[in-house]
DNA sequence: TATTGTTATACTCTATAACTATA
DNA sequence: TATAGTTATAGAGTATAACAATA
C-alpha cells in the first residue's frame, strides 16, 4: 500500500533536484555528461579517454565529444601520455579544478538546506529506509538481467 | 551533518530508478519523452499538440516530432478537432491504451517491491521526510529564481 | 592481434524562427 | 491580429562501425 506512496515520493523529489541541477549547470554553461566527467577527474585525478568512458559509463567516442567541449570551455586538458604514445591523459584546468571545488560546496549546502526544520532521527530513519529500497530494486534489476540472458540463450 | 548524507541517499536511488526505467522503456521501443505524453493522453484523454506542449513543458514544435514517432509505431494518432479546423486531436490507440494499463501496473508492483521486509510506519515516516524536503527545495527554488529576476531587473 | 583515440554517420531530445492555414 | 501546427535549422546527448597509430 505504501510502497507505491513511496516511489511518488521519491519521484516526486527528483524531478525538482534534476530541474534545479540543471538550471545551476546552465547558469555556469555546463551540461550533465561533462559534469559528470570532470568529477570523475576532481575525485580520481587525470585519467586516460578509455578510464573515462568506463566511469561514467558511455562510449570512448562519446569521451572524444565531451573532452573536446571542455577543452574549448578551458576546464580541462588532454596530456600526453608518459609511457604510452597512443593514449592522452586528460585533466583538469585551475579553472576547472575550482569549479568542481564551488560544486562541491553548494551541494553540501544545499543537503542542509533540505532537511532544515526537520528531526536528525527522522532523516537518518528516512535514509535507512532509502538505503533498503535502493537495494532491493537493484536486487530486483539484477535478477531481471539474469532472467533475459536466459532467455537469450534458450532462444 | 545528515543533509548531505539525504541527498546522497536520495540521488543514488534515483539514478538505479533511472536505469531502471529506461531499460524497461528500450524493451518496449518507447522513449521518456514519448512516454510521457503517452501518460497525459492516459490520464486526460484525447488533447491538442498545443495543450500537450503545454502539460509535458516541451514546445509545439517538439509534440509534432513526438507525435510522428508515436504515430509511426501505432501507439497514438491524430484526429481531426471538431470546431476548430486548425487543430488536431491527438489520442491513443488500443494498443497505446493498453501499453499504459500495463505500465501502470508494472509502477505499482515496482512500488510494492521497493518496501518489502520494511516496517510499515518506518515507509509513512520516510515518506514524510522525503515530501519535507521536496517542498523545502521547491520554496529554495522559488527564492532563487525570484533573487535573479530582481537581479536581471536592476541591471 | 589488441587497444587508444578519431572520422563518419545516424537517431533522439530540444529550442528558435519563419511560414501556412484557420479563427 | 492571434493561434495551431509544420518546415527549416541547429546544438547537445549518445550509439555503432571503420580506421589510424601504437602496443
Amino acid at each position: 500500500m505504501s510502497g507505491p506512496q513511496l516511489l511518488d515520493a521519491l519521484l516526486a523529489i527528483t524531478a525538482v533536484l534534476q530541474a534545479d541541477q540543471e538550471r545551476e549547470l546552465e547558469r555556469r554553461g555546463l551540461t550533465v555528461p561533462r559534469t559528470h566527467l570532470l568529477w570523475v577527474l576532481h575525485h580520481g585525478g587525470p585519467a586516460t579517454q578509455s578510464a573515462l568512458a568506463e566511469a561514467i559509463g558511455v562510449t570512448p567516442r562519446y569521451v572524444t565529444t565531451l573532452v573536446d567541449a571542455l577543452e574549448s570551455t578551458g576546464l580541462a586538458r588532454r596530456t600526453s601520455h608518459p609511457t604510452d604514445r597512443r593514449a592522452l591523459l586528460v585533466e583538469l584546468t585551475p579553472r576547472g579544478a575550482s569549479a568542481m571545488t564551488a560544486m562541491a560546496s553548494e551541494r553540501v549546502a544545499l543537503g542542509d538546506a533540505l532537511i532544515e526544520g526537520l528531526d536528525p532521527h527522522a532523516v537518518a530513519a528516512a535514509i535507512q529506509v532509502i538505503d533498503h529500497a535502493r537495494e532491493r530494486l537493484e536486487r530486483l534489476v539484477a535478477e531481471h538481467e539474469r532472467a533475459q540472458e536466459e532467455r537469450a540463450e534458450s532462444s
